[in-house]
DNA sequence: CTGTTAGCGCCTTCAC
DNA sequence: GTGAAGGCGCTAACAG
């Protein structure tokens, strides 16, 4: 590998094939009228020189690159993770490429900063258009297509694709009320999380339809993570009475909980029931299938891909803000409640 | 947010602070003589247009761009997913921005292409240099820095940082044999990666040098998941002489394997002993503590970034190739072998 | 069908 | 200290 530059530019392909640069242009872009034979010789010149068109040129001249650009915070969150893949798997169906930009879980103090300034910093330079994902900034500064995935904030200055948290959080409690649990833990996330607040409310409301009073020491606060899920689990089964059932607010806590559980000689679903929310990849395999709320996150990933190539193509957008329903996936983590000899 | 163009160029600002366009690029870059006064006043210009430079037509100019690529296969697996972490913190200390590349596990056929696509689409135009995390391809056409980690192919044509995958083994192999196993089992990877085909070696080697005699049914071909993990344990635990351990090529299979012996009624390490590699986050909490072989996989992002920076300026590089050493991490899955009565 | 001519937004001499 | 002019690699008219 040569350690220096010596990039093959379009000049250099011109001068190989004789001919001028505005015909390698044309032949790069498949453009209309071409020779046949010309075409073929600049193709070949192109091959054998191993040329590649600058993106950099390419994008200050066209305004138009065809990759769009995703902004995540962490990899490490399965949501990112799997807002990543859906949006992957979106974008290889269309002509367009995908960057990538991830701060990798750094202090979150500044990453708000970090994300605006990478969003101006790509957009209508190198990128047609942004996703953002769980952005914390309220507002961006870019004049280009931009669309957010479940955004903090509430009021969004941009379209958005978020999930029914709320709706879904019910759905989950309705279902072990339905079988008759009456004490409910509930394992919440970090609570700077529009998603998170939303799960919790769920929670709250269901109980409160249910005419069952909020006991706050049923509510741990966790983090999403798995290893917090274990740790918040074991505060609530070693409480003076024990919940019969827990809702997580996402799966990484549910199975967390599984752990804890398990590791304390009670049995899922035998003494404690439990459902989870999110439905990653593991839900389907763990502890025999996981109960879980569905919330079809590589959908939204696609969804996002979908309003923003609207947006860049100036085709009209449907809805604003676009919300992806949920749906309870009923497994092998919930049984009914049996109230114990007495 | 305006849907339609209208950035703001180092013109606009010009024009609105009343200076030429060579003015504003000096302080943009923080050149020498600049009147403090027309300094501040052109930052405040700056800040009120909302001014960001653009990438590409930075790139164009200086061919420098203080951003470097990472092109890697698929964030779903751990070890991907790790590099990525390690690589951005260490450039995070640094003053680069990273842009990440992934084909998000699309078909492994393509992949090839795509992977030397993107390394030509960004090297040289957007990206200073470029890490590609186990690189498939085996050479790539690109006059810029280059750097890989866990190449595929052994003859790598560039600079490389890998794990000391053989040795690793042993090393696991070694605890196991020393605790007294003399029937162990063996979870491999994908018998298409270089990694996973050294750990194999490193298996029969330790079989070799302890005299045991190679069983061809102790040894399940898996693909690194956790999934398939589960899977080949069910297989290795229904031998008519089932192992007293497991070594499995990595942390996601090992975990896989721990869910299916414990579902079988079987205990570890009471039954059987288990060892993986990597040392994923979940190893240490896992069933207690997973004993494995630590590869250091963020280590090695960093030290990609290292070399790779290091080619960028022109800097001497120690190794052309760096072997990343490995370390045994004893938790709890393993015991010593208690062979049963009689 | 193909070449010529302008720039895209920015940085870099080189004058003033 | 600051401005003017040229050109990075490329595409998009407009001529031939």
């Amino acid at each position: 590998m040569p350690r220096k530059k010596a990039a093959v530019t379009i000049q250099d392909v011109a001068a190989a094939a004789g001919v001028s640069v505005s015909t390698v242009s044309r032949v790069l872009n498949n453009k209309d009228d071409v020779a046949e034979e010309t075409y073929e010789n600049i193709q070949r010149v192109i091959n054998e020189l191993g040329y590649t068109s600058s993106l950099a040129a390419k994008s200050m001249r066209s305004h138009q690159t065809n990759v769009i650009g995703l902004v995540v915070t962490d990899l490490n969150q399965s949501f990112c993770l799997n807002v990543v893949k859906g949006v992957n798997r979106a974008i290889e169906q269309l002509d367009y490429d995908l960057l990538v930009y991830t701060g990798g879980g750094s202090g979150d103090r500044t990453w708000a900063v970090r994300e605006r300034q990478y969003v101006s910093l790509l957009n209508g330079s190198i990128t047609d258009g942004i996703i953002v994902v769980t952005p914390t900034a309220e507002t961006f500064s870019t004049h280009y297509p931009l669309v957010a995935v479940d955004p903090h904030l509430d009021s969004t200055d941009f379209p958005a694709v978020i999930a029914t948290n709320r709706t879904g959080a019910m759905s989950a409690m309705e279902h072990l009320l339905g079988l008759g649990h009456r004490r409910i833990g509930f394992i919440g996330g970090r609570p700077d999380l529009q998603s998170a607040i939303r799960r919790l409310e769920g929670y709250k409301d269901s109980l409160r339809q249910a005419d069952i009073p909020l006991d706050p020491d049923l509510i741990q606060i966790g983090d999403f993570t798995q290893e917090r899920g274990y740790r918040c689990a074991q505060k609530l089964i070693t409480l003076p009475e024990r919940p019969t059932a827990i809702f997580a607010a996402n799966d990484k806590s549910a199975i967390g909980a599984i752990e804890a559980i398990t590791n304390a000689g009670l049995s899922v679903p035998g003494d404690i029931s439990i459902v989870g929310f999110d439905n990653i990849e593991e839900a389907s395999y763990v502890h025999g299938g996981l109960t879980t709320v569905d919330q079809f996150i590589a959908d939204m990933g696609r969804v996002a891909v979908e309003m923003l190539v609207n947006l860049i193509q100036n085709k009209p957008i449907e809805n604003y803000v676009y919300r992806m329903p949920t749906r309870l996936l009923v497994r092998n983590t919930c049984q009914a409640f049996a109230p114990k000899a007495g």
